[in-house]
Order: C-alpha cells, then sequence, then structure tokens
DNA sequence: ACAAAACCTATTAGAATAGTAGGAATACAA
DNA sequence: TTGTATTCCTACTATTCTAATAGGTTTTGT
C-alpha cells in the first residue's frame, strides 16, 4: 500500500510551486533545494508532469516551470494517478487491470472495490489548493 | 497501493478454512486447488499464518489446518497486516515508520494520514464472516 | 558567445515480488 | 513397523520495481 517516491516528490514539486509563484517561472532546481529532493530525479518528475499538461514550461536562461491552472483545479488523486498509473489495490479492479474470468464469483474482489472507492474518496478530495492552505496554516503557526 | 499476492491469497485461505470447515483439518493441497494457488507457495503463506496463530495445525497423515478462532473474529486489516507488515502510505506516517524530522512542518503528511485511516477504516470494517456471508449469497444466486 | 536552464536517454544498485525446489520431521494407518 | 501423507523448514531464483545517477543535447535570455 506504499505510494512510491515519485507520486510523493511530485505532490511535493507541484505544491512549491503553487506556493512560490510569484508571475516568474520557478527553476527545478530551486525546488529541488527547498524541497531536498535530487535535481536530476526531478527533472523526470516534472517531465511527466508536463506530458500530462499540468505544467507549463520555458527553456533556455530564464526558464522553468509554472503551473497550468490554478491550484483548486488540482486533486492529489490526480497528479499520483499521473505518476503512478493506477492505484488500484489489486488487478482485478480498477481501468486497464487485467480482468479475472472469474470476478463475479470471487468475494474478495468486493474487499478491493471498497478499498479503491476509499482511496478514491480521500484523493480527489484533497486539492493541491488545500495543501497550500494547510501549509500557510503551519505558517503562521510558527513563523508569527 | 497494490496488495501484494501474499496478502490476497492470505485472504482467500482463510476464507476457504472458514467455509469448508466440517471439523476436520483442511488440507493446503486442497485449497491450493480450490483456489487456484501454488501449493508450495501456500505453505509459506499459511507458515505465516500460523506464526501469527491466526490457524492452527496439525501434521502428519490426515493433518492440515483450522481456523483457531470463529471467522467474527478476523478483520481483513488482521490479516492483510500479518502478510505485508505495515501497509501506511508512506514511511513517515504509521507504526514503525522511519520518523521524519520535519513532519511537523510538511503538509503532505496529512494527505498520507488521511489516507491511511480511510484504508484502516474499511479493512478492519470488513470481518471474515462478512467474506463468508458474501460468498453464501453468490452460492445462492448462481446455484438455485 | 556564454551561461543557465529544460530536455532526453541510458544505466545501475538494491530491494521487493512471486514464486520454485528439495528435503526433514511428524503422525496416521495398514 | 513400514509406508504414505502431511506439515515444516530453508534455500534459491527469475523478474520486476524503485530510486536514483549520469551524461549529454537543445534552447534561450543576456
Amino acid at each position: 500500500m506504499r505510494i512510491s517516491t515519485k507520486g510523493r516528490y511530485a505532490i511535493k514539486l507541484m505544491l512549491d510551486l503553487a506556493i512560490y509563484y510569484d508571475g516568474e517561472s520557478i527553476k527545478i532546481k530551486d525546488i529541488a533545494k527547498r524541497q531536498q529532493i535530487s535535481e536530476k530525479y526531478l527533472e523526470q518528475i516534472v517531465a511527466t508532469l508536463h506530458k500530462a499538461s499540468f505544467v507549463l514550461s520555458s527553456r533556455g536562461a530564464k526558464g522553468g516551470y509554472k503551473l497550468s491552472r490554478p491550484p483548486e483545479a488540482y486533486t492529489v488523486g490526480m497528479i499520483l494517478r499521473t505518476m503512478e498509473g493506477s492505484l488500484s489495490s489489486a488487478d482485478c479492479v480498477g481501468a486497464g487491470g487485467v480482468e479475472c474470468e472469474n470476478k463475479d464469483r470471487c468475494v474478495t474482489v468486493k474487499i478491493w472495490e471498497k478499498l479503491d472507492e476509499a482511496v478514491d474518496t480521500v484523493l480527489e478530495g484533497i486539492k493541491l489548493s488545500d495543501l497550500v492552505d494547510w501549509q500557510n496554516e503551519l505558517v503562521d503557526q510558527y513563523i508569527i
């Protein structure tokens, strides 16, 4: 039931883009420094997010990345699914899964269906903007 | 977010023990045949369940396994946790996890806490006896 | 022209997954 | 008491996944 570093780092990356946006593109180098993640690894991760059109890029000096939409438009689930592919708990359930020919006679699939639904509800219920809000609350708490 | 075959097979094994119990011990060989799982692999899985005292064993001819408690006494979560160790979505949350020194300043942990709680609620909410009931409903539906 | 950034592709070390394999110990039954 | 069926124990293995590292190429602002 683990979420990989790819998924977790992608969320940190997107959150960083949301929080530190000031009109300018944000460099991977800076995100890597702030989030304590390898620059090269982040490059790979942002490439996937770029392919999914979650971020806009500009190349060359003064280049970097921006969110392509407002933070309310992303859910944690969207980001994780983009990075991890399917999030389903077993192959026999969920999109793109290997259909089991015994599926409608197997009661254990009900477990995975219920589980996946619960996971989905949580992950689709948290928006990137919620993370930004939580972060701001934390800052209020610690700095002030 | 995958549940491994070990966890899934363990549930099938426990369910098989619950359903086919008639006073006698049940052989791994029979479970393997019914559930279409490798006998040798099931041996390993049942060994873990035995160590956790979820099943009683008797050796030699006429040997086999029985549940050590009634099916109501097991939750799916108990079984999965026994097979998979921690079910938590990230190392920074949950028991036995590597505590992150930045934990109380990191908002993403909130995601994993919420997620783990939801997973827990589902998995602790399903008892082995529920699976037995579902199975019996299925049988009614198909055979009768 | 130069520097800084994104972009692209290959490689790798280690761990986890999903088993396979072979035999030792035990116990029933003839 | 001998055979057979079972659990029990330990080692091995092939494959995939994870989490990176590495080394460049292309683009662009100054």
